[in-house]
DNA sequence: CTGAATTTTCAGTAATTTCTGAAATTATAG
DNA sequence: CTATAATTTCAGAAATTACTGAAAATTCAG
C-alpha cells in the first residue's frame, strides 16, 4: 500500500510524536495508520506500508491492543487478523484518558495510600508526609473526574467539552446551590 | 543529606515512574526530592542525596526548569543557586496540564491545521482527510478546554474538581438555557 | 490428524537515551 | 582585575530500549 504525501506526512509525524506520549515511533506509526484506514488492515499490509519487519508490527499490534486503542476483527474468507480504530473519536479519546490514568496515576496513588496509612513517620518528619497527603489528595480527585468521564454519555461528554467557558459561571454562580440540591453528597 | 525510607521508596518510585511522564528517571527523582522538601536545595545537596554526578544534576535542574516545574532562588548570604517546588499542588497540576498539552499535543495540532488548509487532496482520499478533521476538532477543543483551566480562579478550579458529579447534572439539565444565556458565542 | 498459513517469541544486534568526568564558561567576592 | 566558586557543556561510556530474522507455537481448512 502507498500513501500520499500528506498522509505519509501525518504518519510520520505520530511516530516522532509517540515517544512524548509513552509510545514508541513504529507503534505511533501503526496507530497513525490504522487511524486514517478507512478499511482494517492486516499486519502484512502495516508491515509492507511502513517498511517494518513482520515481528515488530505483531508486537506493536500486542501493546495497542494492551492500550485497548485498537481493535482485532475477521474478515470473512480471511484467516489473518485484521485492526481497525474506533470510528468515534470521542471514544478514543476517553480510553486515552482511560489508560493514561491506570499507567500514569494508579500506580503513584498506591504507593501514596500504602505510605500515608501506615507512616508512623508522619511526625519525624512533618513536612514531607504533608506533602504526601496533598498529593495524593489531588490524584485522587483526578482519578474521580476521570471516573465520572468515563460514565457520562456521549451527550453530556461532548457539553463538557463545548461549554467548558459556560461551566465556569455556572459553578460561580451556582456552587452553592448545587451542594443543596445534592443532600446525598457528604 | 539522608532519606527515611519511605521518602527513599517515595523518590524511587517517582523515578520509575518518571519514564511514562515523559521526563527520565533521575530527573523524576530529583524532582520528587524537591517536592518532599521543606527548604530550596541546591545542585550539591541533590547530588549528594541521589548519587548522582553533579553535571547530571545540573542537566536535569535545567530541564525542570524547562517544565516550569521548580524555581530558582537564592538564599542571603549564599552564592549556589538553591531550587524548590511551588507550595500549591494545584499550580503545579496547572503547569503539568499546560506544559503537557505544549509537547504532545499542541505539534499535532499545528501539523493538523496546516495539512487541512492547503489540502487539495481532501477529494482524492476523503475518508483520511475526515479523519484527520475529526482529531483535529477534538484536539482543538481539548487546547480550549486546557486554556479555560488556567484562566480560572483558584476557587472555581477547587469547584471544577469537587463538583465534577454536579456539574454532570447541572450540564444535563440547564444546557440550552446555557446557551441561550451566552449569546456572545456562536 | 496433517500440513499450510499465520502469529508470536526471543536472542542477538542496532539505535537511542542517559549519565559521567573533564574541561570550559560564567559569576562574583575581594 | 584576579582568584575562586559555581555552573554548564560536551564527548564518550554505560545503560536502556527498539528492531530484526529465525525458529517455535498456534490456528484452522481439508
Amino acid at each position: 500500500m502507498n500513501l500520499t504525501s500528506d498522509l505519509q506526512s501525518f504518519v510520520l509525524h505520530f511516530g516522532e510524536m509517540g515517544s512524548r506520549w509513552g509510545i514508541n515511533r513504529t507503534v505511533g506509526q501503526m496507530y497513525a495508520l490504522l487511524f486514517l484506514s478507512e478499511n482494517p488492515l492486516n499486519a502484512d499490509q502495516i508491515s509492507e506500508t511502513l517498511n517494518l519487519s513482520r515481528s515488530n508490527v505483531s508486537m506493536g499490534l500486542k501493546e495497542l491492543q494492551a492500550w485497548q486503542l485498537v481493535r482485532l476483527q475477521h474478515l470473512p474468507g480471511d484467516r489473518k487478523d485484521y485492526f481497525s480504530t474506533p470510528e468515534d473519536t470521542l471514544d478514543i479519546a476517553l480510553t486515552l484518558i482511560q489508560e493514561r490514568r491506570k499507567r500514569e496515576l494508579d500506580p503513584t496513588l498506591s504507593l501514596l495510600r500504602d505510605t500515608l496509612l501506615d507512616s508512623d513517620g508522619a511526625e519525624s518528619n512533618g513536612y514531607a508526609y504533608g506533602r504526601m497527603q496533598e498529593m495524593c489528595d489531588l490524584m485522587e480527585q483526578v482519578a474521580r473526574w476521570s471516573d465520572k468521564l468515563q460514565q457520562m454519555d456521549r451527550n453530556s461528554l461532548e457539553n463538557v467539552l463545548k461549554l467548558a467557558n459556560v461551566t465556569h459561571k455556572l459553578i460561580g454562580l451556582k456552587a452553592n446551590w448545587s451542594l443543596k440540591s445534592n443532600p446525598d453528597r457528604s
